[in-house]
DNA sequence: CACACTCTTCACAGTTTTGTGAATTGATTT
DNA sequence: AAATCAATTCACAAAACTGTGAAGAGTGTG
């Protein structure tokens, strides 16, 4: 890795750049499998990664290699699902956007909450018509199991703060990587 | 199978089926916006909404109404996911898929170990090439945080069966069905 | 050994997604 | 009011998915 080359080098911007950026496309492919669409997950990845606090929209179409239409399209489901703000200065030509909240994955797992209760009411309806037999065993287990996993989300959230306010005070002692 | 009312039956065996075949539908468009395919999502929610222990590959094409290469491409990736177990008797000819093990919600937390070793080597090394800031921070962070989902697996999975075992031995008693 | 039957694979067609460039809308500045 | 600039929308092309029918491979049966 690029931390410190002889002859004088040190942490080349653009090799740094480049990193971030491929590290970019794992963690949206990541995301993208676990069902988030392609460029939403892009977006996000990068917003994430990326050591601005609020990004333009031409911002992201230059450092995702998209066209602005595109932007415009991928931000919507994430605005919408309540993970970025879009903010606009009165004033300012431009939208900014920036993850909403400074604890990203307790919102995200807040943001579940509705399609549990859709589950749940699916669940009920179904099991209202299905006649008493293993199928329907297993049905009125499942809902139990989601109704199960969405009570321990609120333990969940309240451990994930704890253990986050011990970590994050620390993100890894930084390398020396002066110069930059 | 039907229910077999006597007289003018009320519970149409039929209706019965449909209304089946209409939440299976349901549930496994459920999945499919969660990620899952949505072949290996309808096979899976026929499997288990249906009374059958075992299912026939004839059976799933009827039951969901696709081609036999349909259910071949769809049952695959649920056998590599572990969801799925084919067996087949000596002397027999048909394969029979059943689900593996009794606790289905168990297995399938289990399942998504090797997905939280992935992605926390992806971090890692993510990790080792961004230089300090408030990118490297939130990724720091949302390394923490899958750790930390992952390691609440062990206890979410035992408090889940101490549930279970509670709650699936009265699967809610069959309505009386009074006139519909 | 040939048949019968099931599962799988393959090429293909229909459908959905995805991202683009161009036109449009909306708002600010001059 | 005209000009300017950013964001969104639209029609379209390219790519990816899905599911099908038909051919192929593997196995027990007569």
């Amino acid at each position: 890795m690029v931390v410190n080359m002889p002859g004088g080098g040190k942490v080349s911007g653009d090799a740094e750049r480049e990193a971030r950026a491929r590290f970019v496309e794992q963690f949206a492919m990541l995301l993208s499998d676990a069902g988030m669409q392609r460029m939403p997950a892009r977006v996000f990845a990068y917003v994430l990664a990326s050591d601005a606090e609020t990004h333009t929209a031409a911002e992201l179409a230059d450092g995702l290699r998209v066209s602005a239409a595109a932007i415009s399209g991928a931000v919507r489901p994430l605005v919408d699902m309540g993970i970025l703000v879009r903010d606009r200065a009165p004033g300012d030509r431009v939208d900014h956007y920036r993850v909403y909240g400074d604890d990203v994955w307790s919102t995200l797992i807040g943001r579940q909450e509705p399609m549990y209760r859709h589950i749940d009411v699916l669940f009920t309806e179904g099991l209202k018509t299905l006649s008493p037999g293993a199928g329907r065993r297993r049905i009125h287990e499942t809902r139990e199991f989601y109704r199960f996993v969405h009570a321990e989300f609120d333990t969940l959230t309240r451990r994930w703060r704890e253990r986050r306010a011990g970590v994050s005070e620390s993100p890894e002692p930084a390398r020396a990587a002066p110069g930059e």
